[in-house]
DNA sequence: TTCCAGGGTCCTA
DNA sequence: TAGGACCATGGA
């Protein structure tokens, strides 16, 4: 089944065709920080675009400018066969009954840049903090448009120092973004990466201060499209523990089972693990 | 007061 | 290569 777009006016949209697309899944998952929920629509900046989106009927409606309706096509993942995916995920026992409970989870593709800032500062720490320094950094470096702020420049995050950045509550982190940012502002080139074997692609990823396997694997799946990653975060390790009943397993370990177990769909399986556990939906 | 959070770095054995 | 100390911070 293909993504059907309807336009019902010069700024809203309906996409159909793609099975469920559960909003409050996806934007609160702990994959990306920077949505939020005003009525029935969640609304998020990406780049210097805004789009409010809603579920609806096998799809999604979405309000943004017309010109950015490709870019948001590509960041919400539209064209990704989701169906099939959960169709090969319900093979599995362990997770089968996790994609009934909560079928309409997916990924975004976001902005390079802002998903490896973000996931360096997730680094031992919760979301609800986690959201609160990213808001705090985009409000002081970011720029202001229609009431939202951008994420902030990989230059104008490199001129920070690490007293400005401790200020807004990144604390020992904010060492690991200054570095990141000056390496990314050097001209790093991530495009291999969509394509690179994935053990390669970590490795390459963790070259940037303040970026180990989990957090590479987190920038690998919810913005290079690469739902072969398996990020093992406290709650992964511990669904894994329990489900091999054996808590000595490490996270490499944990990481090559996953991979060997559920290879393509790996990213899937991980955020139904995640999501189902952590919100205590089971 | 202690534990924990979508961990990483650095040092030591 | 593996294991452990250390790192900021705020909510539970």
């Amino acid at each position: 089944m293909e993504p059907v777009v309807h336009t019902l006016s010069d700024n809203t949209f309906h996409i159909t065709g793609i099975g469920l697309f559960d909003c409050d899944v996806v934007f609160d998952c702990g994959q990306c920080f920077r949505w939020y929920k005003e009525s029935e629509y969640w609304i998020g900046i990406s780049g210097t675009n805004i789009a409010r989106v809603m579920t609806i009927d096998d799809g999604i409606e979405i309000v943004c400018a017309p010109d950015a309706l490709e870019y948001w096509m590509h960041y919400l993942d539209i064209e990704y066969d989701y169906i099939s995916a959960r169709d090969a995920l319900r093979g599995d026992s362990d997770i089968s009954t996790l994609v009934d409970i909560s079928p309409g989870i997916r990924f975004l593709n976001q902005d390079f840049f802002e998903c490896l800032i973000s996931f360096i500062i997730s680094a031992n720490n919760n979301i609800k903090r986690i959201k609160s320094i990213i808001d705090k950094i985009c409000k002081t470096y970011g720029t202001q448009i229609d009431g939202m702020y951008t994420f902030p420049s990989a230059s104008i995050l490199a001129q920070c120092t690490d007293s400005d950045l401790r200020a807004l509550g990144a604390g020992y982190r904010a060492d690991y973004i200054i570095e990141t940012a000056r390496l990314y502002t050097d001209g790093y080139d991530y495009e291999p990466l969509y394509t690179r074997d994935i053990v390669a692609a970590r490795a390459e990823l963790t070259f940037f201060k303040g970026v180990g396997k989990k957090v590479a694997d987190c920038v690998l799946l919810f913005s290079l499209m690469r739902k072969d990653a398996f990020p093992v975060d406290t709650w992964i390790r511990k669904v894994m523990h329990d489900l091999y009943d054996d808590t000595t397993l490490s996270d490499s370990a944990i990481g090559q089972l996953a991979q060997e177990r559920f290879g393509a769909n790996a990213g899937l399986a991980n955020q139904y693990l995640f999501h189902i556990n952590r919100t205590n939906l089971k």
